[in-house]
This record gives structure tokens, sequence and C-alpha cells, in this order.
DNA sequence: CAAACGTGGCA
DNA sequence: TTGCCAAGTTT
């Protein structure tokens, strides 16, 4: 990137931010998290919204704050009830990091989310978009908050053709909201450029005709505004076949266990399940065999009940979903034995739901 | 810096 | 059907 203003001499910048809040304070949604300026709720909804869609956060976000409404609430509630009320949204490190961060604002700031940004970019979860998003939303600092919607926006507005792919990228687009943002409303305006990428300036067929703001638009104005922004993506995805098992007592319980607190969906609750890898073995053998020396029991493998494909972002697992029996297993806090009722408060990922789905519906129960 | 980390919607 | 996309952060 070249040194002069970043290419924002090309636009009147009070004009810009005129015609930007006043699109915005005309045309914005009625979201849930726009009722006040709570920093928690502010908090919480930016936590949930990172890579997700508003649509799908809303109910989330409801229900969340009904059952946590506050910085005491949250810290003070089992990881394993917040876990379950983030079931389905998907990262749940974000759920995790969020009640480790809410609990040292409990502990150390008296309950207060710190409004100056070094202490606030401490937080566990919280990134530099997270940072900025509250201390200009809430607290009406003029941080810049820069996420896909104002990389895109800006991209376009004023020509830069970084690839907003690479981490990098992200400092060259903090620095053009540095010279752009309203002192008179950071909230606003932070918000304003969010809201255009999701309204008008859209990853593809952007509404150029609608946008209050093309005039002021380096790309429009060159008929560029569909080749950018620049984005260089490269995914690898792994393919994962796994057996898993789905094992009734003779009370009709279901052994479940906690996975591990690393990596993919840490602490969430689980179905046995083995990666298969000899093809030369028959996977109920693999299955039975590495189940009954993993919990030492002795388990039958009846049917196979159905088969999954859940696909992440950066993998793909295929599951074979068996049905068996066990006699008995020692439970321990990772390892359990639960009914159909009681299993509802164990928080599962999408993929061992649909398992369970399979089962009663396999079962006829 | 690249990769890990979820899920559902849509063209 | 396949790939991209959605208010990113951590390692």
């Amino acid at each position: 990137m070249n040194n002069r203003l970043l290419k924002a001499d090309y636009i009147d910048i009070y004009a810009f931010q005129q015609d930007l809040l006043t699109w915005f304070n005309e045309e914005q949604r009625d979201l849930p998290w726009r009722k006040d300026k709570d920093p928690y709720k502010i908090w919480v909804s930016e936590i949930m919204l990172q890579q997700t869609r508003v649509d799908t956060v809303i109910p989330y976000f409801h229900r969340f704050i009904e059952q946590f409404p506050t910085i005491a609430a949250l810290s003070e509630a089992e990881e394993e009830k917040v876990l379950k009320a983030w079931e389905g949204l998907g990262y749940y490190s974000r759920a995790r990091n969020l009640q480790t961060a809410v609990r040292e604002v409990y502990e150390k700031y008296g309950g207060v989310v710190p409004n100056h940004p070094k202490e606030i970019a401490t937080l566990k979860g919280v990134g530099p978009y997270t940072a900025g998003a509250i201390l200009s939303i809430a607290y009406g600092l003029p941080e810049p908050a820069v996420d896909g919607n104002v990389m895109r926006v800006l991209s376009r507005i004023l020509l830069i053709t970084d690839d907003i792919a690479k981490a990098s990228s992200r400092k060259v687009f903090e620095a053009a909201v540095r010279e752009l943002i309203s002192h008179d409303n950071p909230s606003d305006f932070n918000q304003a450029l969010m809201e255009l990428g999701a309204l008008i300036c859209t990853p593809r067929s952007p509404s150029c005709l609608l946008c209050p703001v093309r005039d002021h638009c380096h790309a429009f104005n060159e008929g560029k505004q569909n080749e950018l922004p620049v984005k260089v993506k490269k995914i690898k995805k792994r393919e994962v076949q796994l057996a898993a098992a789905l094992l009734t007592d003779s009370e009709g319980r279901l052994l479940i266990r906690k996975r591990p607190d690393k990596g993919l969906l840490a602490n969430l609750w689980e179905f046995p399940n083995i990666e298969l890898n000899l093809q030369y073995v028959s996977e109920k053998e693999q299955l039975k065999e590495a189940i009954n020396t993993k919990y030492d029991t002795n388990i039958s493998i009846t049917d196979m009940i159905g088969q999954i494909e859940h696909i992440f972002t950066h993998l793909t697992w295929n599951i074979n979903v068996y049905q068996g029996k066990l006699d008995r297993v020692i439970e321990d806090k990772d390892l359990k034995l639960v009914s159909l009722e009681e299993i509802k408060i164990y928080p599962f990922p999408v993929s061992h739901q649909k398992m369970l789905k399979q089962y009663i519906e396999a079962a006829g129960i």
C-alpha cells in the first residue's frame, strides 16, 4: 500500500460519513443486541457473530441472555450449561473462552468490561475485531472494528487490492478506518460499515445502485466492484472414516463420553467412536475391540443403523453408525450411562445429534 | 503465517 | 452437488 492517506483523499471524508450514517440511521435492521449498549450483551453478540450469520445468531442470543443475563450470572454458571446453550452454534471454544474472559472481568475488573484497548485485548477470545467492536459500539471510542464486511466495503470504496485472506492485510484496513471514522459517532460508523457490507455491498452482485455511498466508491466509479475484494483461498480438506457405537445397557441407557478439553469439539459429549484404518479388518470387529480395550468392558455390536457425512470447514467425517449392547462400564466424570431423558442436558455436536436421531428411529422409541 | 476450529444457507 | 460464504481467534 502507498502512504498517501490510503487513497482516502479520493473521497470527501465528512460527506462520506454523513451519507453512511444517514443511511444507517434509516435502514439499519432491528437486531436484539441493538436495544441497548450493555457492554456484556454487545460482547456476547460479537462472539456469537464471529463467522456466523445474523439469522442463525438471533435465537441463540435471546436464549443465552435469558439464561445468563449478566456477567455475574455467566461467571457463576457451569461450563456444561454454557456449552449446552451454545450447542449447534459451532466453534465451541468461543463459548469456553467467553466464560473464561467474563470470569476474569468479574474477578479482576469488578464486573465492568474494560474500556481500554490494551486491557480488553488481553481477554480470551477477544481479538482485534471484537476489541474494536466493543470499544466503539458499547463505549463510543473511535477504534477500528475490521471484519470481513469492513474489508470488503473498504476494498471497494478505496480500491484496496491487498489479499484480505492474509492476516497482514487487516492493519491496512484498520489504518483506513482510523482515517475515515466519525469521531462524533464511532459506534454507528463501525456498525454502518458492517451493515452496508451485509445489506448492500455484498460479496457477490453488490447492489451499487442502492448504495448510499456509491458516489464515494472508487471501485464503482471504475466499474471494478465485482473484482474486489481480492481474496486468495486455499483449502485442503481431509476426509476421515469413523465408526461409532450407540451402546445400551439392560436398562436402555446409552454410553456417552466427554471429549478432551482441547482440539475439535472440545469438552462436548459424544458416542464412543474410532477412526477406521485397517480396511482388511471388519469395522464391527475394530469397533468392538477398540471400545472393549479402552473402557475395559465387554460389548457386542449388532446392526449398522445408519451412515452420516458431516462436513467441517477443514475436514469431513464419514461415520458408520452401529448399535450394540454392553454389560457394564466404570462410570467417571468423562464416561456416563444416561437415559434418553438424562441425555438432554449434555451438549453434543451436530454430528452426534444426528446419530441419536437415527438411533431413536431405528429403535422405534 | 498457515492451519485448526462448526454449522447451515445458498447459487 | 460442490464450493463459497457468514460481525474471527488461537496456536
